[in-house]
DNA sequence: ATGTCGGAATTATTCCGA
């Protein structure tokens, strides 16, 4: 089983280019982000045409959320409870035993900036309804893009002169490390503790080609699933235009379950 | 620091957010 996770940066600009993707990695269960759409324009046809169902939590322009899957699943949550006015960042979907929740977490654009607290809250907000919602012993999956470098090995930021910089500060390491210390474990890290892989770069400055890039999109999972791996992957050559495409600024991340 | 995107509002240009 293959599950995906990909900030696709608009999913009306970038279907020809995640149809693409879909046909040549075959992953069983995607999270989406930004699909920047409402429920009503999401491309369920065009979607079902290539075998994948879809659960939707859109709206107008910014933010949204989607689970692509090739079995049909049950949505049990659109939306986290308590922060729906920061936007639909949320949506979770049970496959059989299986729990998949991908998320968009705010950004907070910089820290002095309103959002920022309000990025902070969200996190709080995501840490609660997981405790309350999903069990450890359980099959689960949160992934998603977090906004968050969690180590300096997951930033081009020189160590230290970036912590007080948006994505690095000790409170939002704080917040991500909450939900690993809830028992979610970051897959990718976990197989390749000393790698050092982004899984987003600028669009400007040349950032993807000089490799400044971050990783902040995760597949995060309960120990039961963990021990499922057989392998992650961060797909960088997706960040890459193709045959006249653009491509998202974030890469599709994916892990192999036995 | 900021060279690029996607989308909305308004009609080819400007803004906003990332």
């Amino acid at each position: 089983m293959r599950i995906a996770t990909w900030n696709v940066n608009g999913l009306r600009s970038r279907l020809e280019f995640v149809l693409h993707w879909l046909a040549a990695r075959q992953p069983d269960v995607v999270g989406l982000q930004e699909l920047k759409l409402t429920d009503e324009q999401f491309p369920y046809d065009e979607l079902a045409a290539a075998g994948y169902r879809a659960a939707v939590h859109g709206q107008k322009a910014w933010n949204g959320v989607a689970i692509l899957s090739r079995e049909p699943g049950e949505v049990t949550r659109r939306g986290l409870p308590g922060q729906e006015e920061l936007g639909s960042r949320l949506v979770t979907a049970r496959f059989g035993e299986l729990s998949f929740t991908t998320v968009y977490c705010p950004n907070g654009k910089s820290v002095g900036h309103e959002d920022y607290p309000r990025k902070l809250g969200w996190y709080d907000g995501l840490a609660a309804h997981w405790a309350a919602t999903e069990a450890p012993a359980r099959l689960a999956v949160l992934c998603g893009d977090f906004n968050v470098c969690p180590a300096d090995l997951d930033s081009h930021h020189a160590p230290g002169a970036a912590a007080d910089r948006i994505f690095h500060t000790a409170a939002e390491r704080a917040r991500f490390g909450r939900l690993l210390e809830g028992g979610l474990v970051d897959l990718y890290r976990d197989r390749y503790p000393e790698t050092r892989m982004y899984s987003w770069w600028d669009y400007r400055g040349g950032a993807f080609h000089r490799n400044l890039g971050l990783r902040i999109d995760f597949v995060l999972a309960t120990p039961a699933l963990a021990a499922r791996v057989r392998d992650v992957v961060i797909a960088r050559q997706y960040r890459k235009k193709k045959d006249g495409f653009t491509a998202s600024d974030h890469a599709p991340v994916y892990a192999d379950l036995d």
